[in-house]
DNA sequence: TATGAATGAGTCTTCATTCAT
DNA sequence: CATGAATGAAGACTCATTCAT
């Protein structure tokens, strides 16, 4: 069971967060200062440092949290589908959902994550690792006939570059479609390219 | 005809954003400071004053320049082609070979630029266009039966969004394939979506 | 009678006082922080507010407690000592002894307390009564025809500048000599001068 | 011969070391603040920066230079002096007379230096230097029968410490003897020891 | 009484920008 | 035009002190 200091530390590091995703987002790494995050935060600036050592460290701690609940919601969501072409579109869905849920969320894993040299190699890695996923789910479905044989790695990468452009755009422009409707179009776009006979 | 003034003008520009597309491309935009610009560029730092009016001119100026450079680029290459395949084939080659060459280039377009709120509209806009414009041909090469009908639009951003994706994973990672292999591959997928009979 | 309030407000007090000395010894006054001192007597950073009111008065008391200790103890020992050679021996072994037994003492006593503003002053008196203890004996030798006619304060303070540079020495470097030899060495040099016959 | 620059370098770097000694000699390492530093050279905080590198690098440097200004004074004139008794003479002279003119050295020297943890061994061995040559001077008039075989280093440190604990006196207090009476005194106590026939 | 989380003033350090030469 | 020394505003981080529990 959690003690109450576990959990006032539990309550305190999440505000810290939350308050450093808007920031964030808004201003990028460089540009968000601790200043700004203790004030959306309601906490004195001091304060900050007795949850996190430091400005990294709480952008770490935040592309962590974020990037585990993003891979952890595909993965499963993944597995729980019937066939690859569902498999598919829960994977493009999982990551269109939680943009719109957290549109922050994107701004940051997205635009920022990359740029900064302290996290770029493991933002790769946590991408990977949903995209291997995929991958092999391709694979077993090849092996079936399910679809024909195809570079299903590369397919898998694919799928997340449409993905990620969908979300981009939607973050940027008007959104015409639902999320449904934008799935589905990319869903057929990628079979398409599965299921074509040569 | 330009005067001795102009030229020299132009000579010290083209050489300070030369030496800050290096040093932007390692560093990033905060971190890439004005005495490594300078220093790169084989000048004082107050002379890069004279030139631009602060760090964000220089960053502006070297992201229109070469953004715009892409942008002609493609848009004479799709013109070129003499059908929609090869169209798509050569918009993406574009992004692809222009990426090999300039590494840094893309490093900066795309990683960085988009966290910069400063930079964020304008980059928008530097894609759009390209990608209006391939989805104006295949919208023609569908009103001539060539392909079948389809969101021109959609099919055209999917386009870029899986060039960039390529891109940045040849920026990462060990390259396995040719450039004109990886761009095969991809208008093969998605020309498997403009031919498809439902 | 001591209330039992007051025995534990001692007890508190002494235990700060310890856990201080050990900090300060190490880290100085500046870079010994109220966490360490806290840490070191086992109890909250709070309750150091409760018996000190503030870390300058900390410091202030240790000064006070073990410069009146070491005072006290040094004018006992002249006191006692049956003639002014070993009264002499009496104040050089007091202060030697104090330093070997209390390493951390001496390290604060000497090396940080005259660096502070606020104890310079404090501290210089401290010094002067068991020096001016001195002089008077050595008066009162030399008025009994016991030594010559010297100026006896300036003899009496070259008694104690000789103990710190021996006590400042074995603190830092290896110890070659035992204690009484290293008093009987600065005893010798300073009786030297007190009989020498003109 | 010089550049300009290294002139106005050197000049600089004077200057700053000339405010750091007033400031730190006032208030200490710790309480000796850069805009104080700063404030005192007439010179803007981020000037300091130029010169050196750091707060603590100013304190180096200012350590180095005046520990070896004396050090260097001092062996000269011990070397200069005609026999031991006046070796020992300008040994205590040459502390006494550069306490007298920048009582400021002397109380960062002597009070702060040794307190801090980064000073603390370079500082012992800028002392040892002409304190293990006015040793040799004493070994070698022992061995030409000038004075009795005595430890010629402790007595040397002994010494030192006579000096430094005239100077710290007079920086207090009121000064009631001139240099030489205060060196004259000294000397006498130590040839007292050195000529003794025990 | 004891606690330790919270505070925010204070410090070092960086770096875009200016301007006298 | 070119320079680069000087500036000072801004930001990350520390820590003595307070106060609600």
């Amino acid at each position: 069971m959690k003690t109450k200091q576990q959990v006032v530390t539990e309550f305190r590091r999440r505000a810290i967060l939350d308050a450093a995703r808007k920031v964030f987002a808004h201003k990028g790494f460089a540009d968000g200062i601790m200043d700004d995050i203790a004030a959306e935060a309601g906490l004195a600036k001091g304060t900050l440092y007795l949850y996190f050592g430091s400005k990294k460290e709480i952008y770490k701690a935040l592309l962590h949290h974020d990037m585990e609940a993003l891979k952890a919601d595909t993965l499963r969501r993944i597995d729980a589908a019937p066939n690859l072409k569902e498999k598919i579109r829960e994977f493009i869905l999982a990551r269109l959902e939680r943009a719109e849920v957290n549109r922050e969320f994107f701004r940051i894993m997205d635009t920022h994550a990359a740029g900064l040299s302290f996290t770029r190699t493991q933002y790769r890695d946590w991408l990977r690792e949903p995209v291997l996923h995929l991958a092999a789910a391709i694979d077993r479905a090849a092996s079936q006939g399910e679809v024909r044989r195809v570079p299903s790695e590369k397919i898998a990468w694919a799928t997340a570059d449409l993905a990620r452009g969908a979300i981009v755009r939607r973050l940027v422009g008007p959104t015409e479609t639902t999320l449904s409707e934008e799935a589905g179009f990319l869903v057929d776009l990628l079979w398409a390219a599965l299921s074509v006979k040569p």
